[in-house]
RNA sequence: GGUCGGUUGGCCGAGUGGCUAGGCAGUGGUCUGCAAAACCACGUACAGCGGUUCGACUCCGCUACCGACCUCCA
């Protein structure tokens, strides 16, 4: 194996809007921070990509030897309902709609979210905060931006000042806005004329009496800000300065200004050094939303139980799907693209049967030590999985042509492609070894009933040798056959 | 309306200033009693119009179309 600590990885730094050189600050130790599921309803596909595209992120940084500390929080608490004018808690109405406490329903889609992720073979981050959980710790937050000057209070609220903050760093360093933009843009929401500008955010909200969930604060009954649960939480968990921040392109803004704007103003200084935005996914060219009502749920892609599917799909071939995309890049779904992802993946694995089967050479006429160039330099531009897929796609040339008598490989190169595939696609791409599982009661069953049937079949067109030959052939198996007057029975000889 | 991004062959999807991406489908072939599978081989492409260049799909400009964000969402 070439040595992957040699590898430069780059990767694509939002802030700065280019490739760079990814440098840990304190290595070999990586800090990552990945925006998490709003756990009030099921996930869909679209759901599955940050999850994906940041997996693939942690998997390839612990294969370069990095000793990863992998941090996505559940947001259980919060965040707004959208068509609700009132602004009520997402979370609370949907318990209201069901009758169900709010942190039974959390419970219950994080428990789901944590099947559909452990399906995709996602592996587990190393701490999964709940924002529910660190009220506290948020409320110390708002206090040490109130401290420094840029959250002021208002009514039991606690706001964030954009415009001060801004005076002394840059609002909108991140998503490229102007303050004047916002400005004309802002639309009129209620709970407004509380805020000295409209694009001011909350850092701490004053519940209504009919709000639900809701904790003791200096300020009075209330709940934490939309944004805070990130800034606080990747404080506490990764230090006030961490490597990568990720999560989708659509929390650009305002989710993750508003983080940078938090954590710059409590803590005087930048808290990331790369933020990574995965892209969208997309169904007949539009992006794939809840409240677009086109979403597609990851228990629905397994089950195969919704109309827009022709089937059910693997949860490798949905990931094999999603890996097949660069994760800048939006992907579209489509029965056809997943099939052909489907058809692909088994082709991959055909192929490292084959693999398996192959016997060494005393020479090799392969390059082996090339492919395994190639893959590494695919993963370090930016994970630019899709070239490294076509990669293992080429790769299968060279093993079926040995396999073809056509090459040879000697042992040395044998073992390192076979650790290429064990890596790059097991390891690295997430991909699971497919379990050849067969359900063999129900086969056999099936077997023998298909047998007696062209036996049945046989005798009635008066082919008594055909017929006997399948008698005394299952017989010497152990299977005593009975005909009846209108079929037959058979059992298993004790 | 503002900001940003995209438009690649039948479909999905990479990439590059001159050199085959890859997958699926299709076509031809090998194998096979037939078929299937497997394997091998092979097309068709860079939205339109200008410009820069010896040369552009790749850089620049304009136009058209699509999308994301600006408002909850990954």
């Amino acid at each position: 194996m070439a040595d992957p600590g040699n590898s430069e990885l780059y990767i694509y730094n939002t802030l700065t809007r280019k490739k760079e050189k990814f440098e840990p600050l304190n290595p070999p130790y990586v800090g990552l921070y990945v925006c998490g599921p709003t756990v009030y309803g099921d996930a869909h596909l679209g759901h599955s990509r940050p999850s994906l595209t940041f997996d693939l992120l942690f998997r390839y940084l612990k294969h370069l030897g990095y000793k990863v500390r992998y941090v996505r929080n559940i947001t259980d608490v919060g965040h707004m309902e959208s068509n609700a004018d009132e602004g009520e808690d997402k979370i609370l109405k949907k318990a209201r709609l069901a009758k169900l406490e709010p942190m039974e329903v959390v419970q219950y889609y994080t428990n789901r979210f944590r099947h559909n992720m452990w399906s995709l073979n996602v592996l587990e981050p190393s701490i999964e905060p709940l924002a529910s959980g660190h009220i506290i710790e948020q409320q110390e937050f708002v206090d040490l931006i109130v401290k420094s000057g840029y959250g002021y209070e208002v009514n039991g609220s606690v706001y964030f000042d954009v415009d001060k903050y801004n005076r002394n760093f840059n609002y909108g360093k991140l998503s490229g806005r102007v303050i004047e933009d916002l400005i004309s843009n802002t639309r009129e929401l209620e709970g407004q004329e509380e805020k000295k500008n409209p694009y001011d955010f909350a850092l701490w909200k004053k519940a209504s009496p009919e709000h639900l969930m809701h904790w003791p604060s200096r300020w009075g009954e209330g709940f934490p800000g939309w944004h805070l649960e990130c800034s606080t939480m990747s404080t506490k968990y990764l230090g006030e300065e961490f490597d990568i921040h990720g999560g989708g392109m659509d929390l650009l803004f305002p989710h993750h200004e508003c983080e940078i704007a938090q954590s710059t103003a409590a803590l005087g200084k930048e808290s990331v050094k790369y933020w990574m935005h995965n892209n969208l996914v997309t169904i007949n060219g539009q992006k794939m939303g809840k409240s677009l009502g086109n979403a597609i749920s990851l228990f629905e892609f397994f089950s195969g139980d919704h109309p827009l599917l022709d089937k059910a799909y693997h949860p490798m071939a949905i990931r094999f799907f999603i890996m097949q995309a660069h994760y800048r890049s939006t992907v579209d779904f489509s029965n056809d693209a997943i099939q052909a992802s489907e058809k692909g993946l088994q082709r991959l694995f055909e192929g490292i049967k084959t693999l398996d089967k192959l016997k060494s050479s005393e020479h090799s006429t392969v390059d082996v030590e090339a492919l395994e160039r190639k893959c590494y330099d695919a993963m370090n531009d930016d994970l630019n999985s899709p070239v490294l897929i076509s990669h293992l796609f080429d790769g299968l040339k060279i093993i079926n042509f040995i396999n073809a008598g056509q090459d040879f490989i000697n042992e040395k190169d044998l073992k390192n492609l076979k650790n290429l595939y064990h890596d790059f696609l097991y390891n690295i791409l997430g991909i699971d070894k497919p379990e050849e599982k067969i359900d063999t009661e129900n086969l056999s069953d099936r077997i023998i009933r298909k047998f007696l049937q062209v036996r049945k079949e046989a005798k009635q067109r008066k082919d008594f040798a055909t017929a006997d030959l399948i008698r005394e052939t299952l017989n010497q198996l152990g299977i005593e056959i009975k005909d009846t007057k209108d079929g037959f029975e058979w059992k298993i000889k004790t």
